[in-house]
DNA sequence: ATTTTTTGCGCAAAAATCACGCAAACAATT
DNA sequence: AATTGTTTGCGTGATTTTTGCGCAAAAAAT
């Protein structure tokens, strides 16, 4: 048992790829986390992620974790960071590729596999393992960036959404608040969002506009060369 | 000789990092490359770079390599990506975590120990090896993001320039043309550089004015929560 | 000597941004 | 039933920013 049966010339770090799950209940940003069974540091709460096989890519090691771990499936994981600090692991040395990816929580089906994923408020993330406090500061970094030049935030919302449900979206991410009317105004302006139904002329007025992210259009757009710049 | 007496239970890819590193001659955009003593891909072209020791960061590593292979200390360099398909490499299987860093072509002295490091034009680059020409890619799209909201451009100009330099180097970056009055307007009014010399009043009008980076006004401004946004 | 290029200064039209007002529909409270 | 506060859609005027171009002087090119 327990053989050491693969064998280098010159010593090789293990690797491992590890998912920052991004959800967004309404009001706050809510990431997926796993309760550790082992050691080391069992009983702490982490993220995803495991370790890589030798015949697979980053990136199918990422979603092949994640399913395993949470019965997410599918997730569009994009890889953000490779951390390599000489002591992130204290079994051996270990460089994590992180990703992330962004999910309706209404996808993610508590129970089955997922005996102890949860889902934790970014105010109130409990102690993580190994260095996934860094790892989860840098993956919120790059979701402000990414979010004010790519259309990412709407897998975060249900297909159909209100503006103000997209509004708080960005204000939760950006930490901003923006005024009503302005924000109403510069999304509709951008083309990218299609009204559901033409809206009933004599519909009460308190019955929001139902919106859904035109991916045609946003392609389009992005073609002629135009940046969204929130 | 040649024992293999690292071991693991699992087995473990081999890591390297490498270094796509800009230079700017004015006109356009240079790319350092070192030509393979060794096989695979003997007498092609790549970048700077090798495989990480057990006790260094990818960081260290990249910066280390660099200087072994072209003479180049201490460039800052950035972590971008982390190439993970499975036959990049046809010895065994080797994930590289890829760096970009931006330097000035005067600090590189050539010769001394980078007997085969050459700068080429990025319209003039040679055939690469492994998938080096998809990292190069990478590298050029990256540079084109960051540049548009980091001032990171300076870094690869003289310390003191003038703005059609300035303007020349963005043009050849981002591959678009700017009015020349509008850019150097813009430009100044990010408040970001400082003229080197009041500029005599009796001066000829031939004779641009010079500027130079102020790092203390940007991290000023920085912290002010203002960005770029070019 | 003539033409072309480069630099600095600056303005006016067009476009984008920003800070609000208002009324109707509804919910919660008194 | 009346009052109060919230949410939604529509709009508007003031300010700021962007954009496109003109002009003259100095230097370089022809």
């Amino acid at each position: 048992m327990n053989e050491l049966k693969f064998c280098y010339k010159y010593p090789h770090p293990a690797v491992t790829a590890d998912c920052v799950i991004f959800g967004f209940d309404g009001v706050s940003i809510k990431i997926l986390l796993i309760q550790r069974g082992i050691e080391p540091y069992k009983g702490k709460w982490a993220f995803p992620g495991g370790f890589m096989k030798i015949d697979e890519t980053a990136e199918e090691c990422a979603k092949r974790e994640l399913e395993e771990e949470t019965g997410l499936k599918n997730a569009s994981v994009e890889q953000f960071y490779t951390f390599s600090d000489i002591n992130r692991d204290p079994r051996e040395r270990v460089i994590s590729i992180a990703h992330y990816a962004l999910v309706r929580l209404s996808e993610v089906k508590g129970g089955d596999d997922a005996a102890s994923a949860k889902w934790y408020a970014m105010n109130d993330i409990p102690s993580l393992a190994f260095d996934h406090d860094r790892i989860l500061r840098m993956a919120m970094n790059r979701l402000k960036e990414r979010i004010c030049f790519e259309p990412i935030g709407f897998d975060l919302l249900p297909e159909i959404f209100t503006m103000t449900e997209l509004q708080n979206l960005y204000e939760a991410i950006l930490e901003v608040k923006f005024d009503r009317r302005n924000f109403y105004n510069k999304m509709l302006k951008l083309g990218i969002l299609t009204e559901t139904e033409p809206r009933p002329a004599n519909a009460p007025r308190r019955m929001p506009s139902k919106y859904r992210f035109n991916a045609e259009k946003y392609s389009e757009l992005k073609q002629k060369g135009f940046r969204l710049e929130f």
